[in-house]
DNA sequence: GAAGCATGGTGCAATTATAGCACCAATTTG
DNA sequence: CAAATTGGTGCTATAATTGCACCATGCTTC
C-alpha cells in the first residue's frame, strides 16, 4: 500500500485542499500551516498552486477559499465517477423495508454518507445528504473497519476515545466477531433501539451499504441477504465487472 | 496568479486525480500517462501515493479507481463548502417565474452545473442534476468568460471550434457586450427560442446564476435585476461578508 | 506453448525542484 | 505611531524527484 517513493508534495497539497473544501471562513496560509503542522512558506506555495489551477481563490485580504474547480472535481467525481452512478439503482431497489437505507465511505474514524434515504424518500432525494457520523456506531463504519488489519485500527484510534466501547480492544473484540459474520451490527440508539446493519462493498472496503431502524433479530438474515446483494451488485457495476482482488498480489523483486 | 515556486508535483498529480475522477474504467498507469503527457513512471508513483491516500483504489489487474477519500473530499467540497450551502436559499428564492434556475461553474470551455432546477423543481431535487454544456452557448458560460482577459479566451479556444460563434473574435465581441452589460444573453435553442441570460457570481467571476427558458425582451430587466440580488447574497455569504476585491493588489518588491 | 509485446512496479544515480530562513510590504492591533 | 502579524518572495543548500534500465507478470499471436 506504501509506494516505493510516495510524492510528499502531493501529500501535503491534498492535506491542504481538504482542510480547504472543510473551511468554514477564508484561511491564510500561516493559520493554516498551524492547523497542519507544516511550514508555513510552505503552505503558501502550495496554496498559491492551487490558486492557479482554480482549485482555490482569494479574498480581497488575501485569504484563501475553495475555488471553483474544485467544485468541479466534486461534481465530476461525486455524480460523474462509477461508485455513485453505478449505486443509484441497487439501493433505489432497497427501498422496499420501511428502513432507512444508507451507503458511505470510512473517513479516518468517521462515516461520512453519500446516500442516505429515510423509508419512502425518492433516491434523487437521499443523494447529498451528507453527514458524518461515528465510524464505530455505525454498520457501515463497522463494516468498513472490519475490513482493516487490527494494527491499523490501534493506530485509527490512538490517542482518542472510541465512541460507543470502553476501549480500542473492546472494538477489535467486535470486528473480528463482524468479520466472521461477514457484516457488522450496530446499536445506533439505546433509547429507541435503533440498529443498523452494515454490508461491505468490494474488498478490501471501499464503501457499505446499510438499513437502519427498528431491526428486530428475526427479520435480519433477510435484511442481511438483501444488502450483500445489493453489495454485490455495486460492486459488480462500479468496477465494470472486474472484481478486485482480495489481495492484490504484492511485485517485489 | 502565477506562483513564484509552483508545485509541480501537486500540479500533475491533481491532473491525475482529474482523469481518474472522469475515467469511465479502471485505467493504468502509462494508459494515463499517454493521456496526459506525463511520463508513465512519474504517473505510476502519483497514482500509488494517491492510493495511499486513500484517493485512488487498485482493481485486481493493478489499474486504478478513484477512491473513498475522493468521495469523502467530493462530498465535503460540494456540500460543506460555502458555495453551494450558501446557494441553495437564494436559489431557492429565484424559484417564482416558471424558468428554469441554474448555478454553474466554468471547466475549461464548458459550463459544469451544481444547481439545475426546472420549474417547480425543489431545491433538493435540483442539486447533483450535474451535466456539462458548452460554455459559449450558455448564460452561465459567458458571464464567467466575461470576466477572463481576451488573451485567456483566446488561449482556451486555441485549435478548437467555439459553439455558436464564427470564430473566437466573434466570441470576444459578445464579451465585450457582456462585460459593458453586466450580465450575459445566450440563444441556447433556437428552434425553442430559449433563453438563458447569466449573471456573474463574485468578481473575477468563480461562478454564475442563470435563469432559462421563454424569455421576452420585455421580461429581462426584471429576470437580471433578480438574478444579480441572487448573485450578491451568495457571493455575501460565500465568502462570510468580506468582499472580493476586482483586482487583489499584487505585492511585489 | 514459445515468442513477442505491453503493463505495473522498483532501484539507482543525476539533477532538479523544493525547503525554509531572512526579509519586505501591508495590514491590524495596542 | 510602534509593535505584532500576515501574505509573499529571493536565494541557496539540500533533499526529494526524475526517468532510464530493468524485472515480473499477463495477454496476444503465431
Amino acid at each position: 500500500m506504501l509506494p516505493s517513493q510516495p510524492n510528499q508534495a502531493l501529500v501535503d497539497g491534498l492535506a491542504v485542499l481538504q482542510a480547504l473544501a472543510v473551511s468554514e471562513r477564508p484561511t491564510g496560509s500561516r493559520e493554516m500551516g498551524r492547523m497542519l503542522g507544516i511550514e508555513a512558506t510552505r503552505v503558501n506555495r502550495l496554496l498559491r498552486t492551487l490558486a492557479h489551477l482554480g482549485m482555490a481563490r482569494q479574498t480581497a485580504d488575501r485569504k484563501y477559499l475553495p475555488g471553483p474547480a474544485m467544485h468541479v472535481l466534486s461534481a465530476q467525481s461525486l455524480f460523474g465517477s462509477g461508485l455513485v452512478r453505478s449505486a443509484m439503482e441497487p439501493l433505489a431497489r432497497l427501498n422496499v423495508y420501511n428502513l432507512t437505507v444508507a451507503m458511505g465511505v470510512l473517513w479516518r474514524d468517521q462515516v461520512c454518507y453519500l446516500y442516505h434515504a429515510t423509508p419512502g424518500m425518492s433516491g434523487a432525494d437521499a443523494l447529498g445528504r451528507v453527514g458524518l457520523y461515528p465510524a464505530s456506531r455505525s454498520g457501515i463504519g463497522l463494516s468498513i473497519l472490519a475490513s482493516q488489519t487490527d494494527e491499523a485500527i490501534r493506530d485509527l484510534y490512538r490517542g482518542r476515545p472510541v465512541d460507543g466501547f470502553e476501549n480500542v480492544d473492546a472494538l477489535l473484540v467486535s470486528l473480528r466477531e463482524t468479520r466472521e459474520r461477514g457484516w457488522a451490527y450496530a446499536m445506533a440508539d439505546e433509547k429507541t433501539q435503533t440498529v443498523s446493519l452494515g454490508v461491505a462493498v468490494g474488498s478490501p472496503a471501499y464503501a457499505s451499504v446499510a438499513f437502519s431502524g427498528p431491526i428486530t433479530p428475526e427479520g435480519t438474515p433477510l435484511y442481511v441477504d438483501t444488502l450483500q446483494e445489493a453489495a454485490d451488485a455495486i460492486e459488480r457495476a462500479a468496477t465494470g465487472g472486474k472484481d478486485l482482488a482480495n489481495e492484490p498480489k504484492r511485485r517485489r523483486r
